[in-house]
DNA sequence: CCGATATATATCATTTTGATATATGGAAGG
DNA sequence: CCTTCCATATATCAAAATGATATATATCGG
């Protein structure tokens, strides 16, 4: 799935900025179910607005930089539906930690427990953003990505847990936990 | 985490050629938690080599072709304990099925129908392949990554069966169930 | 007042992907 | 028997994506 297509996706939830984009696959509505830079979503709105498949509104601000307003247009909702019509290519994952985790025998003790708080760690904040947004601001047609999204950093939380003395030894377990509240 | 540091944390569970590598990351040992692809693998070996840091042997094969036969040298294993220390980078996730969940509207509903399919039946065969390496043949520091990979499939089979009707209508849930076993 | 952080756009070298080429042998199928 | 497909195996390369950097403005904390 390229650049433009992912920011067409992104436009359908209503009119955004390059920046805004960024935004929300990285905390928003799309929630790490996908990555785009800002190295590929400027070229692509440039792209996109020359095909006339999204409209640009320049919009001055007060306080902070002026911003490009970007909406789709009858054009690209075609191409986007277009673009749905294909078979989708399998999830890929790219997990240093779990690399790491891997060779956990080619990494330092005390190294090992930091990377393995900092993803406990941030599989809890994950968890509690997903939860925040909760109910009213969600809707319908994303509930089911947004709980899948639940799901998996909560098992994830949960495993991490009950399993951290497989990688940090018997005494691990009771520090990682007092983390939890 | 570049394609060498891949390469060498490969090479960690024994020599192996370019082509062998490619399937670890594919359904082998690193099981879908990273991805390196042929363009990156070739190459990176040939600079490793370069570098002393793994060492090169050709084996000529009947029925076959020949391959080049690689192993980690002690400055290898020394790179990847270096490259282990550093700060490992937050998980990136690509799933165009997540995001054609998310565009569900935009979607035929034929078509959104042989998506989840499609989906479910990858994770299901995810499941039973890291299900079919059990116990003996996976070494006592890869089995906390494996079993994390088993709760994330399980949990992800779980939650689709349970919720397809979400994305599917009501009718959908028994049609989709049918296939478990 | 200085550094850090957030908003906002843009560019670009480096890396990675995904496709393709080449070659061999076995299996399936018509 | 012949063709097509698949698995093994290496290699290359155009196109795409990343990650870093540059630029600019404003706020907040120390």
């Amino acid at each position: 799935m390229d650049a433009k297509t992912l920011c067409l996706g992104a436009l359908t939830c209503g009119e955004a900025s390059g920046y805004e984009i960024k935004k929300m696959f990285e905390d928003g509505l799309f929630n790490h179910f996908h990555q785009v830079s800002f190295g590929s979503i400027y070229p692509s709105l440039a792209k996109l607005c020359d095909e006339d498949k999204i409209s640009m509104r320049e919009e001055t601000q007060e306080g902070r930089p002026d911003k490009k307003v970007y909406s789709l247009t009858d054009k690209g909702r075609q191409a986007l539906r277009q673009a749905m019509t294909k078979v989708p290519a399998t999830d890929k994952i790219r997990s240093e930690v779990m690399v790491m985790f891997f060779l956990q025998d080619f990494l330092e003790p005390d190294h090992l427990r930091e990377v393995f708080d900092f993803q406990l760690e941030n599989y809890r904040a994950m968890l509690k953003k997903v939860d925040q947004m909760d109910g009213t601001d969600v809707a319908r047609e994303h509930l089911f990505v947004r709980n899948m999204g639940r799901t998996i950093y909560r098992s994830m939380v949960e495993y991490m847990e009950e399993n951290a003395h497989m990688l940090l030894g018997k005494e691990a377990k009771s520090l990682s936990k007092t983390g939890t509240e």
